[in-house]
This record gives C-alpha cells, sequence and structure tokens, in this order.
DNA sequence: TGATATGATGTTAGCGCTAGCAGAATGATT
DNA sequence: AATCATTCTGCTAGCGCTAACATCATATCA
C-alpha cells in the first residue's frame, strides 16, 4: 500500500514511476477517455502502489471548483437543526459533495459574518443555510454570500431567495384544529422562542385558528425550545391563572416538560388537559402519554435543498424559487376529547384569565 | 462593500489597487511585521472596497496546511456521537480551525475508506474520529489516515491511539453498585449494540460489578439505542419470564421505551421496577419518573481531543496517549429501594427465567 | 494516394497564494 | 566616510493540479 515515504506522492511521481506524462495520469483519475487500458491499468497499479491521492487544493486551484457544501446553522443544539445537518450532509456525499459545518451560537452580524469568513475563501461551491430566525434580511443574506450560490432552510415562509421550508403554519392549524375539533374550547400554547420563524408562524397560526372557530384564544407563553423550558412555562401558565383543557407545545421536548408540570400540579394528561407536540422526535411516542404531535421531514428538507444548491451550482440561472413543505399529524394519546366541567362549562368561551384570581 | 465585478478580487487586485506588490498585500492580511502604517490602512482599505476574501485553496496550496479538521463520525443519528461533533466543531472553530464532516452510516471498510478518501486528499490538517464501534483495529485506523495526525473519541478504553474515551466502566459500576446498595438483588439490563465499544464496557462492567457483590446476573437483552428498541428490549425481557426489581439500560432512550412497556405490562417505576439509564440527555429530567442516570461530559471530550489534535498537528512527536474521563452519576426518581415481596422474596436470589413458563 | 477523422499522448501555461531571498532606504555605530 | 543593523518592499519560484492546445500514430474514406 502506501508508501514510507516522509512526502505524499504527487501526480508527478506517479507519472515519473509508470513513464508517462502526469496529465495522462491526471485523465485516469478523472476518468476521462483517451487512455488506452493498457496505460490505464498500469497507471492505476502505481497509483495504489504509491498511495497516491489527489491534493484537493491544487485541484479546487485549478478547475475553481472545491466539490464541498458549507452548512451554516443556528441552533445545532435543537433537533430539528440537528436532524438537517445530518440529512444535508447525507445528501451531499450521495452527490458527490463532502460538507463543512459552521455551526454559530449567538445571532450577532459579526457570527454569521465569521462564520461565512471560515467558509467564503472559496472553500465551498455552495452553501446551505440553516436559518431558522429573524435578524438577517434576505439582503443581508445575498450580501454576505457573495458570488456563492445558496440555499435556505428552514427559513421565512413566503421569502423570495432560494429556500426550502416547512409550512410551519399549516402544522399549527392542523394540531390546533385538531384540538377544537375534539372539543376544546379553551386553549393555551408554548411557543418555541418567538424569533425563531417557525415558532412565530406557529404562534400566529394558532391564533388565527382559534379566531376562525371563534374562539379566544388563553395564554400564550414563550419557551426555549428545552423541556426544562417547557415545565417552567406550564408553571407559569398554570401561576398565571391560566385555564385551558388543550395545550398546544412548540416542540415535543417542551410539551415533555410541559407534561411534568401538569402533573406536578396534579393535572392529568389527557383526562384534565390534552397537550400536542411539533416534531415527532422519535422518543414522542414513548412518552408518558404518547405525544400526539406534528411530524416534519427533515430528511426530504435535506435531500431537496441539496438537489436545489447542487443545480444552482450547475447553472446559476436556475429560478428562485421557494418549495414549501407540508407537515403531518401523528395522533397518539396525549390528546382526548375534554371532560365536561372540568375547568369550565361546556359551551363558555375560553378565558384566559381564571374569575378567582390568584391565591 | 462588495464591487459588481464578475470575479473574485485576488491579491493581485488589491494590490494593482493600491501600487504595492501582491507579497506586501499578503503581509498585510497574514498579519507579518515589517508593512508600514501606512501602507497597511491602504491595503486594508483596498481590501475592504474590493470585497477580497484569500482563496483558501491557494493558500493551503502554498503553506501546505489548510486549517480544516476532518471529523469522521459513525451513528451521528445518536445522541452521543451528534453531541460529540458540536463541541468538536465549537472547539475546533475557537481554536481558529474550520471543520468538515463526514457521517458514515454503515461500518463497512469501504464506507469507512470513501469517508477519509473524501477527507484525506490534503483537505484537512487533521482528524478526529469518533468511532464508538469495533471492526477497526488499531492499526487499520492508522493506515487509512496515513500521514495526517488523528485523534479517536470514545473508542476502546486502553487501546494505545491518541484517543479521548470516557471510561463506560466506571459509569457502569456506577449506577450498577447503586441498585445493588438500594436493595436490589434481582437485576437486569438492557444494553445498546454489543459491537459499540461503550455498549460492551457497560455490558461486561455489569456482570463484573454483580459479580463481585455475589449476585447472579439476570437477563440482558440487547437494544438499539432508540426508545423502541428499549421498549422492544423491555417486552422481551418480561416475555422471556425474567424476574427483576432493577433494570440497567444502556442510555436513556432506550430507558425511556423500557419505562413505557414496563408500564403496560402493569408495572410500576420505580415502585417495582428501578431502572436507570446512561447519558443524562436534557430531557431526562422530564420523563416520567425523573430518570436516574449517568452524566457524561461530552463538551470535556470535545475540547480535550481537539486540544490534543491541534497539539499533534504542532508538534508530531507529541507523545501519544489516551485522556479518560469520568462520568458521574445522577440521581433522580427513577431507582428506589425494591418492595419486598413483590417478585420474590427477600434473599431470594434472581433466576433468569420465571420457573411457571411463558403462556 | 491523399484527405479526413479519431484515438492516445505530451507540452505549456496558469489557477492564487506564500516562502525565501534580494534589494533599497533609513538610521546607528565604528 | 565606511560599515553594519534594521525596516520596508519587490521579485522569483513553485505548491499540485487541470484546461487547452499541439502532436503523432493509426484507421477510414473518397
Amino acid at each position: 500500500m502506501a508508501e514510507t515515504d516522509s512526502k505524499r506522492a504527487t501526480l508527478n511521481d506517479v507519472a515519473q514511476a509508470v513513464g508517462v506524462s502526469s496529465q495522462t495520469v491526471s485523465r485516469v483519475v478523472n476518468g476521462h477517455p483517451y487512455v488506452s487500458d493498457e496505460t490505464r491499468r498500469r497507471v492505476q497499479d502505481a497509483i495504489r502502489k504509491l498511495g497516491y491521492r489527489p491534493n484537493r487544493a491544487a485541484r479546487s486551484l485549478a478547475t475553481q471548483r472545491t466539490c464541498m457544501l458549507g452548512i451554516v446553522t443556528f441552533g445545532i443544539d435543537h433537533y430539528g437543526p440537528a436532524q438537517m445537518v445530518t440529512h444535508v450532509e447525507r445528501t451531499a456525499r450521495a452527490r458527490g459533495y463532502g460538507v463543512t459545518l459552521s455551526a454559530i451560537r449567538a445571532l450577532t452580524p459579526h457570527e454569521i459574518r465569521a462564520a461565512l469568513d471560515a467558509l467564503g475563501g472559496s472553500v465551498v461551491d455552495g452553501l446551505v443555510l440553516i436559518t431558522p430566525v429573524t435578524g438577517l434580511s434576505a439582503a443581508d443574506i445575498e450580501a454576505l454570500c457573495g458570488h456563492i450560490p445558496f440555499v435556505q432552510i428552514d427559513t421565512e415562509l413566503g421569502a423570495n431567495v432560494p429556500s426550502i421550508v416547512i409550512d410551519q403554519h399549516f402544522g399549527s392549524r392542523l394540531v390546533t384544529q385538531y384540538l377544537i375539533d375534539l372539543g376544546h374550547r379553551a386553549l393555551c400554547e408554548i411557543s418555541g422562542p418567538l424569533n425563531w420563524y417557525g415558532a412565530q408562524a406557529r404562534h400566529e397560526s394558532w391564533l388565527k385558528t382559534l379566531h376562525r372557530a371563534g374562539l379566544t384564544p388563553g395564554l400564550s407563553v414563550e419557551g426555549d425550545w428545552t423541556a426544562e423550558g417547557g415545565f417552567r412555562a406550564a408553571l407559569r401558565l398554570l401561576d398565571e391563572g391560566a385555564v385551558f383543557s388543550g395545550l398546544v407545545v412548540g416542540n415535543d421536548q417542551m410539551a415533555l416538560g410541559a407534561i411534568r408540570a401538569l402533573r406536578e400540579r396534579g393535572l392529568r394528561v389527557p383526562e384534565d388537559v390534552s397537550v400536542v407536540g411539533f416534531d415527532d422526535i422519535p422518543e414522542a411516542a414513548y412518552f408518558e402519554p404518547p405525544l400526539t404531535t406534528v411530524c416534519q421531514n427533515f430528511a426530504a428538507l435535506g435531500e431537496q435543498s441539496v438537489e436545489y444548491l447542487v443545480s444552482l451550482i450547475d447553472n446559476p440561472l436556475t429560478p428562485v424559487h421557494q418549495r414549501v413543505l407540508r407537515p403531518q399529524l401523528i395522533e397518539r394519546h396525549s390528546a382526548c376529547p375534554p371532560r365536561q366541567g372540568a375547568f369550565f362549562l361546556e359551551g363558555e368561551i375560553a378565558l384566559s384569565r381564571r374569575s378567582e384570581e390568584a391565591d
């Protein structure tokens, strides 16, 4: 196998070993035609014997392509972004691209610029931006990316940039209407951080769906996507005297925390309060009770974004569009019809505050 | 900002704009001394005006360094590996390195070779290998990496390769002994896939700890790290007639599934069966009941591996060692002393099969 | 037989950058 | 005034590869 040479073998080393020009070796490596079978075989032998591997930097310099995609992601600690990264990587590799990862922890322009700088200097042929959060305009993004083609994932619905998004409005309508159809009239919400597009969209559609049904929305508290945040948010809801038989939670982890909080306050799920989540994380089916939630197809998101990006790289004139994926309701056992007279009389319209004020 | 030139600006463009040689611009870009303040200022202005960014490929070619680390990871869909990736990335960036990610889905030499090929051709200065799984010898790894310095994470304890590992034996002893100390005498196990070093180590130490305490290990069933796998494994345990008051589970997700299975069979946790997990995922505290588990410091793992790798890059003669981190028991509420006479009489030694055979 | 296609190779130049050396200018020292 | 060190700048080469063209041999056709 690999020679014990101190230096890595180069194209030229291989060429000399075989007695051909380096160009011929290059042709073999890149699978070009017009190399005789005999030569090809001998070159391949030498490549193996010398342990030759093409130098990507040199190739990039010559071809102006890197066969690398950059992933810039915010919120990689959360389930959604992490899933997206995984699936983007998988698809990119299947398409012959490597990926380089740049996770940003804070949403400062400085951090973002640093992330892009790390990727911008001709290290990547294209960028997948996982930007689930407000704060950067489309113009900002375009300015930062420069001439590098990019696709955004999980960004603002309706934005006029190359992007693939999940219709969070639809998902929110789905669960909210589901609870309404079950007979719930008093709904509260634990939303994700409202500077996330998805959280915002879910919140808005939660409101709108209730209004359309002629119901008054109950309290909505902002969580932080974590179980702990959900726990605290639910406690706050209860402490503020909110009265509700249905609770729409921005993701499954927060739903888990919320359920625990409800239980600690003596409320049973779903008998006293129906709880629904978002994401359908693999554990959701094994929560107590198994969680009714909304499933998002992250695999499709990853695949389609890479496909789109690759077509953008191959042909920069590919028209700009936003592809919208629809999530799907997964019915399990954390929601059921409300018990009569539990918290409120049948037909009574939901109140966001209990009449008998806090103790 | 960036000019609307069709082409990206190069060092030479900047040099011409200022009227100096490209070398001087290079000095400014790289912060070398011996550039007059006046010149430096003018160059920096021009850089900004032209939107110049150094071409990494060209720089790599000239310097033979890429300032990139490669992460090759198996099992990125699981909590541990995903956490490691996140923390490696974070630390690498703090140290001035970018990371390129190569996730392998199957443990075939072919997949691994492909992953390394994608990274090997002078794209990275060093490799972090997340290889939690058996199948590759240290020699294989060294052969595959060639001359590129590497550090393994989460590999075999005691292996003589540059590596950072968590002492899974210790962790397993911790929980197992904990249950024994609580008074449990009949313990079963749901292990992770036994081709994972961690799962293997935990399994072995589970056995050893029981033996040392003079107890006969109950049944051990292999899971797949997922909640669903834990669910099915627990069901199998029950179906095979295992009798136990304590259950050691290989990770938190499987513990979640197991708890659900136990509950569906009418067993309460922890009153009838104490369950302990591994990992301390952020949700574990909000499980029903809150899960007693073992916390692993993935952040330290990521940090130390990158630090080690960087020192290996800077000085190839850095001595080879394995750094071992110790996990920590997190007591919550999924384990308590066994009830007397629930499944077995006090003092009775655990049987791995019930006397009255399956129905 | 000469003209034309086509397969198989080599030659040349250059991608954008940095290392290393070679100056040139300035000031300090003999 | 000659010598030396110090600060600044430019020149040249080359990192390893590929695109584009040039070359040469062989096969095909009129």
